[in-house]
DNA sequence: AGCACGCCGACT
DNA sequence: GTCGGCGTGCTC
């Protein structure tokens, strides 16, 4: 039989079948081949009797990590985002089964026999035998024990007496650095309101997708829970989805209650052999629920009867680099092929969402009442023009100073909000005008007052911080817009004695750096939070009283169509971090443009109404959902290089434009940033109407292949999170 | 991606 | 003379 393989390497010149001799095994098996003259992992793409090659080398088979939907999804996604064989393969192998192991390597795992009494047990050891007693009590109180830890630890002969004496139970188990004890199930009986109950019933017994649209606190997770505990009863396995930052361990541990060891968890924070051993788990059918950040909606499932996606606005479950996709568009090929119900839950949700909501493509179900007693905490709209008139040229308004002077006099906590670091304090030259850029980048750099140094974002290139201007000499050189470290500075001069904390991406470079915060805040160890929205999703604070947004549109003038979207979510949000359980919030939003709608709508948690206006806005500026953003970004070392590809596929795409039609706008420039670390950069700008889209995607992502600087890269984006 | 082949500069 | 620089080209 000869296979076709896809070796495990990602370049685009060998993304392609090569031709083996093996056993007949189904596609999707993963084999192992000579290539060249090395031996690598390689994965069956098709089958055929005979080859156009002369001597073929041979595969050897392992196994067959990928199945039959998952191959469809595979050439969905090649197609949809023009993606290598060998980029999509990878979401579906964890890392572990790409490393040239024994992939049936496994390890003895001695747990204490329990259908016996412990001190049963122990009286058959016997009382001479103090090692093994104390090798016995140690796994019976770790639940169980890799027997190379346990020789380690007690000895070869100690572990032997007692697995001769039969009181452990011996098991393989794939390698794995954390077992899971036994989990108890903790099965409260969820008494569902009628609302949630009404949700459920529709959910479970309709089909196709819904748009859960449930205020903050209305309950949309005992929902996800039922759904899935609907569906499991059928026999059927379910996906569910959460930004990674909601992945908290109080979130696992609620779904760990109730659903045990049938849950897998895929996350970031696992390390190889872990994610393998979850991974194995949903492969194996031993766990039948995958909860998970994005690259979760890959999970080895068959028979898949729900997908759910919580906070469907993220933009986390937009992939951006390589390979990049929609998670929704991955949600509901699945759905679809597995005949599975997609539910899509968010308080404020996608405005694409809800317009095939309002279209009836999606089934909505709206979600008004919260389940506590306690309504969303009152916002209040201070406007900072006027505090400027009078005189208060400060980062806090009156209100906030006061309001905060109160909730520390009460020892109750505080969060303060700002939009984020890209808008942190730039330096610019109040004589002439002139901005500190990245020499490498040409982003306007970062003022940083712990190192007293400028820093560039995109490249991480610093620079010592200047005392004149370069341009003409001024020292009248001054911090633009304010960061975190200037707002508790600030904070600091007006509450000497304050406890602050920052979160910002600076502060949570390291991984545990998010949480550590969080943690810290959570114990009382600080009276005010200061951060970015980073602090704005899903943890609950009790002692939090009050909820300050400083600068609050400070993205709404960001040249980004999103702007007002992603301000009144934020607001929304932020707001329900306010006053939880019996202590009443407060939200006060700092603005200079306090009519803006956002702030009319946001004030009222009226999503409907903030919907209905952008919508409009976006259907009469021709912005996405009525068009696609479409960017063909080239980038070389050599200027002439990309000039000279940037001009063939902006004639190539000229030509698709007069054969099929008008767009909405073509162009082609140097990229805002026109340098990034040494590359030149230039862009052709397209927007379209889904139908032209769908007619000329495909040989845009061609033109571009067969254009793409020769010295450089070129590549498609659609609807690009960011245009730098 | 590797790894070979290959064709020019400075070393025991 | 040859060791080794990394440019180009191939892997069934």
């Amino acid at each position: 039989m000869v296979l076709e393989v896809i070796v495990d390497i990602s370049s685009s010149e060998v993304d392609r079948a090569f031709d083996y001799e093996g056993v007949d095994c189904p596609i999707g098996s993963r084999v192992v081949v000579e290539f060249g003259r090395q031996h690598m992992i390689g994965f069956v793409i098709g089958k055929k009797e005979r080859s156009e090659y002369a001597n073929l080398k041979k595969a050897k088979y392992l196994d067959t990590p990928i199945n039959e939907e998952q191959l469809a999804l595979m050439d969905y996604m090649r197609k949809a985002y023009n993606l290598r064989y060998i980029d999509v393969l990878r979401l579906f192998v964890p890392a572990k089964l790409r490393e040239e192991r024994d992939p049936e390597f496994t390890r003895i795992f001695l747990t204490v026999d329990d259908s016996r009494p412990l001190e049963e047990l122990k009286s058959i050891v016997g009382d001479r035998a103090k090692k093994q007693l104390e090798a016995l009590d140690f796994i019976a109180a770790t639940s169980g024990q890799f027997l190379t830890l346990l020789v380690g630890k007690f000895g070869a002969s100690a572990i032997n007496g007692l697995r001769d004496k039969g009181v452990l139970v011996e098991s393989k188990v794939h390698e794995r650095s954390a077992p899971l004890g036994t989990l108890k199930k903790d099965k409260k009986p969820v008494v569902l309101t009628p609302d949630q109950q009404i949700a459920v019933e529709k959910i479970v017994n309709g089909k196709g997708v819904f748009l859960l649209h449930g205020v903050t606190g209305s309950g949309k997770t005992e929902i996800y829970e039922t759904v899935i505990e609907k569906f499991l009863e059928q026999g059927k396995t379910a996906i569910m989805l959460v930004p990674e930052i909601s992945l908290t361990p109080q979130m696992l541990g609620l779904f760990r209650a109730r659903f045990g060891e049938n849950v897998a968890i895929l996350h970031s924070g696992l390390n190889a052999a872990e994610r393998y051993d979850e991974w194995k788990r949903l492969h194996d059918g031993e766990a039948r629920i995958a909860i998970g950040a994005r690259s979760a909606i890959f999970a080895p499932l068959k028979n898949i009867g729900a997908i759910i996606i919580d906070e469907e606005h993220d933009t986390s479950y937009l992939s951006e680099s390589n390979p990049r996709y929609d998670t929704k568009v991955i949600a509901k090929f699945r759905a679809k092929n597995n005949d599975a119900v997609l539910v899509l839950g968010s308080a404020t949700p996608d405005m694409e969402t809800y317009l095939k909501a309002t279209d009836g493509e999606y089934e909505l179900i709206t979600l008004n009442k919260r389940i506590s007693a306690y309504a969303l905490p009152e916002m209040e709209i201070v406007d900072m023009t006027q505090e400027f008139r009078q005189g208060n040229r400060g980062l806090f308004s009156k209100t906030l100073e006061e309001a905060i002077r109160e909730k520390l006099d009460k020892k109750e906590q505080v969060m303060l909000f700002l939009n984020r670091r890209g808008y942190a304090s730039f330096i610019r030259c109040k004589e002439c005008g002139y901005i500190a850029k990245c020499e490498d980048c040409d982003i306007s750099l970062t003022y940083h007052k712990e190192d007293n140094e400028l820093k560039c974002h995109y490249c991480g290139r610093r620079y010592r911080m200047l005392t004149k201007c370069p341009n003409c000499g001024s020292t009248e050189i001054k911090q633009g817009r304010i960061g975190t470290e200037k707002v508790v500075d600030e904070l600091k001069k007006l509450f000497p004695n304050v406890r602050t904390l920052r979160m910002d991406n600076d502060t949570t470079v390291r991984k545990d750096g998010y949480f550590k915060i969080l943690n810290a805040f959570s114990n009382g160890e600080a009276d005010v939070l200061v951060g970015t929205q980073m602090i704005a999703k899903g943890h609950d604070f009790p002692n939090v009283t009050l909820v300050g947004i400083l600068e609050a549109d400070q993205a709404l003038y960001f040249s980004d169509y999103r702007s007002s979207e992603r301000t009144f979510q934020l607001i929304t949000q932020v707001a329900g971090r306010a006053g939880r359980a019996d202590k009443e919030g407060r939200v006060i939003l700092q603005t200079y443009a306090p009519k803006h709608y956002v702030f009319r709508f946001g004030k009222s948690y009226d999503y409907l109404g903030f919907w209905k206006k952008e919508i409009n806005t976006r259907l009469v500026t021709k912005f996405p959902p009525y068009t696609k953003i479409v960017r063909v970004l080239l980038t070389s070392l050599e200027e002439d290089d990309v000039v000279n590809s940037t001009r063939n596929i902006y004639r190539g795409i000229q030509a698709l434009e007069r054969e099929h039609g008008k767009f909405v706008y073509l162009g082609a420039a140097r990229s805002p940033v026109t340098r990034m670390n040494g590359l030149v950069r230039y862009q052709v700008m397209m927007r379209l109407v889904p139908e032209e889209f769908d007619m000329i995607i495909s040989d845009v992502y061609k033109l571009c292949d067969e254009n793409k600087p020769k010295k450089g890269s070129g590549f498609v984006e659609i609807n690009p999170q960011s245009l730098i």
